[in-house]
DNA sequence: CGGCCTCCCATTAATGGGAGGCCGGTGCGTTAAT
């Protein structure tokens, strides 16, 4: 930023600025978005990671309408797609746009191509699924589209390995239309969750856009129980008691329709919302809320994506989140008209064990095994997954989720046309092996995420400083507006002193442990030091141990280098 | 891994306790039955 650009940069920003006022409407832009959108316009790989509601969906929009093809944007959700149509610009010199899903009959789906070829549809939206189709690939390979663009990025990483597989297979997407420049957009990634979607998209040097991750307004708070009945109690008085609107996670639909169900009996407008409500019951609750009609919602994971409401004043947590990305992702959904508003997390340590549970599924051995059969069965003609899926019987998440971990393996690579080829040097059982190995990895990452989000649970310290730390943004405690600092005081809740061993390992390093092996520092809290193992997951490190045995954690490349 | 439901048993007949088993979150797309 600084407003020096090179005469190309000055060029591209002047055309921005005229585009998001004449077609959008928009008299200016933020700096963080004209950076990215300036990225994007010279046709670079972006990274934008930027909160709800600060006008992401522009990094896109306007330079789409600039570019000489059309824009595929990937989003998980079809309301969100429809949300974003919506939300497009009409009239004169409007770029069109078009949905491409289960919703449409075939004539539509023509209706849309046609659009799409004429030029009229100039952003076309669609789920990662519909990409794992050979159809719909060509036919945008045939379109030239100029940007791909992956909304709500953070999928790639939370539900790319076991739950929507085909999140993974993007990169194979991205490479069959042609490699246009993709940009990837998400409202909370911390460092290695970036790290993953720049790998797994297949980014080329990307440009990277974070704008800062702090909402002051936010107030922090965490509250321990033992007994169940008592958590259950204390939460259900807590959400009667703060000013409306706001919303309670629970971590099950049952536990969901019990606390709304004690709201309502103490004549609240409070609503249960979980995945197995019928749709119109979903979408009616949906749009309840957002008009200010109902005064809590109590929901799942499932409530939330698409939520783009102002004045919600809390948002509660009735148990451990499975990881500190989906809890900071939920408690911002409160405060975004920059008002107080209150995060309060209650927590049981037995919590862990049904997060851990979640964390802990990965494919069978068995699944993996016929998979790998299935393929070197295939190799003289490489199958595809539909036929590697007609072959082992399996379903289809199935049979993409164990393609994905023996292609992570180097055990199978897919070719341009889908196909998924054996590595000739590595036999089926060697193969199984490996994607085995994989998950497991997987499953180590997953469950140091729930031991995170345990730690943030159960700190000492000041809490914003702990969740931004995990964000990679530094942070001068107190912050005054977490349980923690009010407990304390400000002298003794300040940043706790560094430990002489700090500066050995400073945050951002990449280091090497005896039996970890290979890490980046996060961040450093007093006499200790968090590390983020590449296979081994997070782990909190005391700096006087690692002092004393000075060969057991080696830096080996500090925050910028290349190692 | 923990919560919750069911079942069974004991026993001042209607509840209480313990053991065992099962369930637990996110969405797309396709398809079969009305």
């Amino acid at each position: 930023m600084g407003g020096k650009g090179s005469p190309g940069e000055e060029r591209r920003a002047a055309r921005l600025r005229r585009t998001a006022a004449e077609v959008f409407g928009w008299d200016s832009l933020l700096p963080h978005q004209l950076q990215a959108m300036e990225a994007v316009l010279a046709g670079r790989d972006t990274l934008v990671v930027m909160p709800t509601g600060s006008g992401k969906s522009a990094v896109y929009q306007v330079p789409g309408t600039l570019l000489p093809g059309p824009v595929v944007v990937v989003s998980p959700l079809l309301a969100l797609q429809r949300d974003q149509i919506a939300g497009l610009p009409e009239g004169e010199g409007a770029p069109g746009a078009v949905a491409l899903n289960s919703d449409l009959t075939a004539g539509q789906t023509e209706d849309a191509w046609e659009a799409v070829r004429r030029g009229d549809a100039r952003f076309l939206y669609l789920s990662p699924e519909q990409l794992a189709k050979d159809e719909v690939v060509e036919r945008l390979a045939a379109a030239r589209p100029a940007l791909f663009v992956v909304d709500e990025a953070q999928c790639v990483s939370s539900w790319g390995h076991d739950f929507r597989p085909d999140y993974l297979r993007l990169e194979q997407a991205v490479r069959r239309v042609g490699r246009p420049a993709v940009l990837a957009l998400t409202a909370t990634a911390a460092p290695p969750v970036r790290k993953e979607i720049v790998e797994r998209l297949g980014m080329d040097r990307p440009r990277v856009t974070v704008a800062g991750f702090d909402r002051p307004n936010i107030r922090l708070e965490v509250r321990r129980f033992l007994d169940e009945d008592e958590r259950r109690r204390a939460v259900v008085e807590r959400a009667a008691a703060e000013p409306k609107p706001g919303i309670v996670y629970a971590a099950t639909r049952k536990d969901t329709e019990h606390v709304a169900g004690e709201l309502a009996g103490l004549g609240l407008a409070a609503e249960a919302y979980h995945a197995g409500l019928r749709a119109a019951e979903r979408s009616r609750i949906h749009d309840a809320f957002l008009a200010g009609r109902t005064d809590v919602v109590v929901a799942t994971s499932a409530f939330g994506m698409g939520i783009d409401k102002e004045d919600v004043r809390f948002v509660l947590h009735a148990s451990l989140p499975g990881s500190l990305d989906a809890y900071y992702q939920e408690i911002g959904r409160c405060g975004r008209d920059g008002q107080p508003a209150l995060a309060v997390l209650h927590y049981r340590p037995e919590d862990t064990g049904m997060q851990t549970y979640f964390a802990g599924r990965a494919p069978a051995r068995d699944t993996l095994a016929e998979v790998a059969d299935a393929v070197h069965d295939h190799r003289a003609d490489p199958a595809g997954l539909d036929r590697l899926r007609q072959d082992t019987g399996l379903s289809r998440n199935r049979v993409t989720a164990a393609v994905n971990l023996l292609e992570e393996a180097g055990a199978v690579a897919t070719g341009e046309e889908g196909e998924v080829r054996p590595d000739a040097g590595t036999p089926p059982a060697t193969a199984t092996d490996r994607a085995e190995e994989a998950a497991e990895a997987h499953r180590r990452t997953d469950r140091s995420r729930v031991a995170m989000a345990r730690a943030y649970a159960e700190t000492t310290g000041c809490r914003r400083r702990f969740l931004l730390g995990y964000f990679g943004e530094e942070y001068e405690a107190p912050c005054d507006a977490c349980d923690t600092c009010d407990a304390r005081g400000p002298e003794a809740a300040a940043t706790p002193d560094a430990h002489p061993a700090a500066s050995a390992y400073p945050v951002g390093a990449r280091v090497r442990h005896g039996e970890w092996g290979d890490g980046t520092v996060l961040s450093e809290e007093g006499d200790r030091i968090t590390v983020l193992f590449d296979r081994a997951g997070y782990r909190t490190l005391s700096l006087a141990a690692l002092a004393d045995r000075d060969d057991l954690l080696t830096v080996r490349s500090r925050e910028g280098e290349d190692e």
